[in-house]
RNA sequence: GGAGAGAUGCUCGAGUGGUUGAAGAGGAUAGUCUUGAAAACUAUUGUGCCGGCAACGGUACCGUGGGUUCGAAUCCCACUCUCUCCGCCA
């Protein structure tokens, strides 16, 4: 959510910046709402003082009958003046709701094709044999199993098995390792929140085809689709201490997600899958602090991938792929030999305070008032997408794939799969 | 899941229809005193929204949402959460 008074002020830039990012909003609308809705909340209270003063007077004396008419006059009018700010309220609401964050000048602009390559790293020369693809390999030797997941739960379910759990485990054990060293606070959270947490967090889809959540039905619970979401709203409705902040935390969880309009190429096997494990880096931050997060996080990202020697890219999200809450987004996209193309393996966001507004997370600073944190989120391991990187990089002529150097103490020295 | 009790400001806690944005205590901050500190004393100590350059004014907020009333923290209804006891259970 943005600030009303900033959109008043910056109409044009609003519109401007939501249309780079592909969202349809109707700023001149939603500031009409929001000036129906002053005045009309000007009218009710001014009807408010009126009954106050009344009330005032008496306080201690009995009413006379005409006092009380006056009184019921006013409640009468008070209740129609709401009843038509109701509606307003809401549109009101709904349509700041759908304003998508800014963005940075610097954003290329356009599509995911407009994305821009910051830096490179690791070898992604060429084998001199065919690497088999993560599906085929996991399949022939029985660690992987998505027939009956199929089977069992549907289409992108699967069943892990073997070594592979062993690797798995691993890698997330290695991530939690890798964040503590970091300070960062390790974090079990719910896999199931309420709407109130999906909605604040923007997870809220704005079609059918983007729906992305999981709901438990006949009850206010959804499954989580990434530990961000309860993260975020662990501090909600809280006001931090500055001397508190950063803070900084990694959830271990489960994604749930429900894929909806994600078919047709890079949805075989494990690439996109609706559950995985994942590691998630969490901050809240001053202002001021969140662009120097943003690198610091990337960097720790591109970090354990060299510490698992996986040859990467770091690309800049451009406008239109940063979604409603980012306000500037890295992407670390992990070599593919099997694709010969770069796929994204982790994702990192500076959402600013779009969030924070949304779910009432502040901090008093140094002068006494108090200001709106900024989030950012990114990815330390999403171990499915992981795994991936692993079988196709560390794939040997012979179709063993041996454990990155960093893993092995965390599989009992196992040298392959 | 059943029965009961409860939810008030940074914290504890008073308040069952009208000078209550809210007593009192603690904490915090500042000042006085002191060589310094402590103690003591004094003062300050909420947030959102609307209007205003500002000073300030208005309004809302006592778990959440409705209702009764001229007037609600206080009465009524529903819901959420917490605690105690019982049941079930990894």
């Amino acid at each position: 959510m943005l600030d009303i008074r900033f959109i008043r002020e910056n109409a044009e830039l609003v519109e401007q910046k939501a249309k780079q990012k592909g969202f349809d909003v109707n700023i001149p609308h939603l500031l009409e709402m929001d000036e129906k809705r002053r005045d009309l909340l000007k009218e009710v209270e001014d009807i408010r003082a009126q009954r106050n003063t009344l009330a005032e007077q008496l306080r201690s004396a009995k009413p006379s009958e005409e006092q009380v008419e006056q009184g019921k006059a006013l409640r009468q009018k008070m209740s129609d003046l709401e009843v038509s700010l109701k509606p307003i309220e809401k549109e009101f609401t709904n349509l700041l709701g759908t304003v998508p964050n800014i963005f940075p000048d610097d954003t290329p602009l356009g599509g995911e094709e407009a994305n821009s390559e910051e830096r490179k790293w690791g070898d992604k020369a060429d084998k001199d044999f065919e690497v088999v693809d993560h599906v085929s390999w996991g399949e022939q030797r029985g660690l992987l199993d998505f027939e009956r997941g199929a089977k069992v739960a549907g289409n992108k379910f699967y069943f892990t098995t073997g070594s592979l759990v062993q690797l798995e485990m691993a890698l997330s054990q290695m991530a939690i390792e890798f964040v503590i060293k970091q300070n960062f606070v390790p974090m079990l959270v719910p896999h199931l929140v309420n709407s109130r947490v999906i909605d604040g967090t923007g997870f809220t889809a704005r079609t059918k085809e983007e729906e992305q959540i999981y709901k438990i039905e006949a009850e206010d619970l959804n499954l989580i689709a990434t530990a961000e979401i309860p993260l975020t709203a662990y501090h909600a409705d809280e006001t931090l201490a500055e001397k508190d902040l950063p803070k900084l935390y990694a959830g271990y969880s489960p994604a749930y997600r429900k894929e909806a309009g994600a078919y047709g190429k890079h949805s075989k096997g494990l690439y996109r899958v609706h559950q995985f494990n994942k590691v998630e880096m969490y901050v809240f931050c001053k202002p001021e602090d969140s662009e120097k997060w943003h690198q610091k996080m990337v960097e720790l990202e591109e970090k354990f991938c060299q510490e698992l020697a996986i040859p990467y890219r770091v690309v800049r999200i451009a406008a239109g792929d940063l979604g409603a809450a980012a306000y500037k987004k890295y992407d670390v996209e992990y070599w593919s030999p099997v694709d010969k193309s770069y796929r994204e393996l982790m994702s990192c966001s500076n959402v600013t305070d779009y969030q924070a507004r949304r779910l009432n997370i502040r901090y008093r600073d140094g002068s006494g008032g108090t200001n709106y944190v900024h989030t950012l989120n990114g990815t330390l391991a999403a171990t499915s997408r992981l795994i991936i990187s692993i079988i196709e990089n560390y794939q040997t002529e012979s179709g063993k794939v041996s454990i990155p150097i960093a893993l092995r103490p965390y599989m009992g020295g196992q040298l392959t799969l």
